[in-house]
RNA sequence: GCGGGGUUCUCCUAGCCUGGUAGGGAGCAGGCCUGCUAAGUCUGUGGUCCGUAGGGCCACGCGGGUUCGAAUCCCGCACCCCGCGCCA
């Protein structure tokens, strides 16, 4: 959520950052909003002289009652205040839930160094690590891959829950484990704390930590209770702090969650949606901070320092990109976005940092204070990273180390996490 | 799931039965005092709106209702504690 007075006291920064978005419809919810946001101020200003009125009076009444005289005359005459009040509040209530409803919609002002374009074709390449594996043959998918190692089961998961799921069987089952072990490992060894989040949230702080679109496409919701299953630990660890001041000495706060993510990837139609890149549920490690607004660019390239880390540990190929301004989304202000090489030769996205300065914490309302006692400061700037999302590594590994028998190298790193197996065969 | 207790401003707490300006303490900030520190003392402390000064409104978990007036009474919901039930 972008800051109200900013909006009111220099529209033209923010009309400048959206122009870079290449989507013409949010300039008009801005000036919507400019005009909203006037006459609620015009209206609250009307109901509270209303109010004042009422308080007056109200007052009277006591004085006059304490004093044993008679206060008919005064409580007739606010006896027709209420509904005027009833009536203006209701207006001024609908004017700030319209005003919310395009402020929570409007984007996170973006960092300079954010290219322009206009969609992810438009993603510049920061940099391309390690090298595409040399085949002497012909390389499967991961999809073949696992399923003739008889470690994936595809179609019972169809008939238990329907597309977009599957059973991880053996070794590849150990593998997502030792994934996980080995990127907590390496977290925690830099000072992140392990979480374990609830898996489900209320509408409330989902409506802080992401942006509508996300209840249509991506979360599934509990019938008959306000819960959702979450689409990443980010979500309820962002949220943990809301409504919350926390002490500046107490900061940063660095989070590695794991968790699953279940997300529902509607509208997902043409995209590649084979095997394990887009299901409706894996498990994901994520980075989250809590810092102070200076620091959170600092933590940003750090955030991205350790993933890379771990990419590089694994031995993979993979590649960095700036996510540029026409697919960014609304909550970050920058983004890299790590994708990594699969056999068809493509760089697929399965990373993705952000660094979303004050816009989500404000959304969450979460504020810091220099000392003990004092009153609250400012908003804490949050950042979030995928340390590494499993399915998306397991088809990383599965596609990039896999020999001309079919069967896969297990990376050095992992070997000694499953019982120093070195093959999945 | 059932029953009881609870949620008050940054923190702790009074007020609720019996409706009438939300009181006290701590912390923090500033002023006074002081050779300095401490003590003492005074003022301030959240959100928001109008604005030059200054003032208004809101905030007692959240949302409704009753009333001239609600922290207080009524209804619904969330969360916490205690007990009972069910359960891996």
């Amino acid at each position: 959520m972008l800051d109200i007075k900013l909006i009111r006291e220099h529209p033209e920064i923010i009309k400048k950052d959206l122009e870079k978005r290449c989507e013409p419809e949010k300039l008009e919810m801005l000036n919507q909003l400019i005009k909203i946001d006037k006459q609620w101020r015009q209206n609250l200003v009307e109901a509270n002289e209303l109010r004042h009125k009422r308080k007056l009076i109200t007052t009277e009444v006591a004085n006059l009652k304490k004093q044993g005289k008679d206060a008919t005359k005064q409580i007739e005459e606010a006896k027709n205040i209420p509904q005027q009040i009833k009536r203006l509040e209701s207006e001024v209530a609908e004017f700030r839930e319209k005003a919310d409803q395009l402020l929570m919609k409007l984007p996170n002002i973006l960092h300079e160094s954010v290219p322009f374009g206009k969609d992810e074709h438009d993603n510049v390449i920061e940099r391309l690590v390690g090298k595409p594996p040399k085949f002497d043959f012909t390389p499967k998918s991961h999809v073949e891959l696992a399923s003739d190692l008889g470690m994936i089961d595809f179609e019972r998961a169809a008939k238990v829950a329907g597309h977009g799921f599957y059973y991880l069987k053996g070794d590849l089952a150990r593998l997502d484990y030792a994934v996980m072990t080995y990127t907590i490992d390496l977290l925690r060894s830099r000072g992140y704390t392990l979480v374990e989040p609830p898996l489900m949230m209320h509408r409330k702080p989902y409506l802080g930590v992401t942006d509508l679109e996300f209840f249509g496409d991506q979360l599934y919701k509990i019938e008959n209770d306000d819960l959702y299953l979450i689409a990443t630990s980010e979500h309820p660890m962002a949220a943990s702090y809301m409504d919350e001041v926390i002490l500046q000495k107490e900061l940063p706060i660095k989070y590695v969650g794991v968790s699953p993510c279940f997300r529902k990837e509607v509208g997902a139609h043409g995209k590649y949606t084979k095997g394990l890149f887009r299901v409706h549920q894996f498990n994901k490690i994520e980075q989250f901070i809590f810092c102070h607004p200076d620091d959170s660019w600092k933590f940003h390239e750090e955030l991205q320092k350790n993933s890379e880390d771990l990419y590089k540990g694994l031995g993979l190929h993979y590649r960095v990109v700036n996510v540029c301004t026409g697919d960014i989304g609304i909550i970050a202000a920058k983004k890299y976005d790590i994708e990594v090489w699969m056999a068809d030769g493509t760089f697929r996205e399965a990373g993705s940092n952000s660094n979303c300065t004050d816009y989500q914490a404000r959304r969450l309302n979460i504020k810091y204070r220099k000392k003990a006692g004092q009153s609250p400061f400012g908003f804490v700037h949050t950042l979030n990273n995928t340390a590494l999302a499993t399915s998306r590594t397991l088809i990383a590994i599965l596609e990039q180390y896999q020999q001309k028998d079919g069967s896969v190298v297990i990376p050095e790193v992992l070997s000694p996490l499953m019982g120093n197996l070195e093959r999945l065969e």
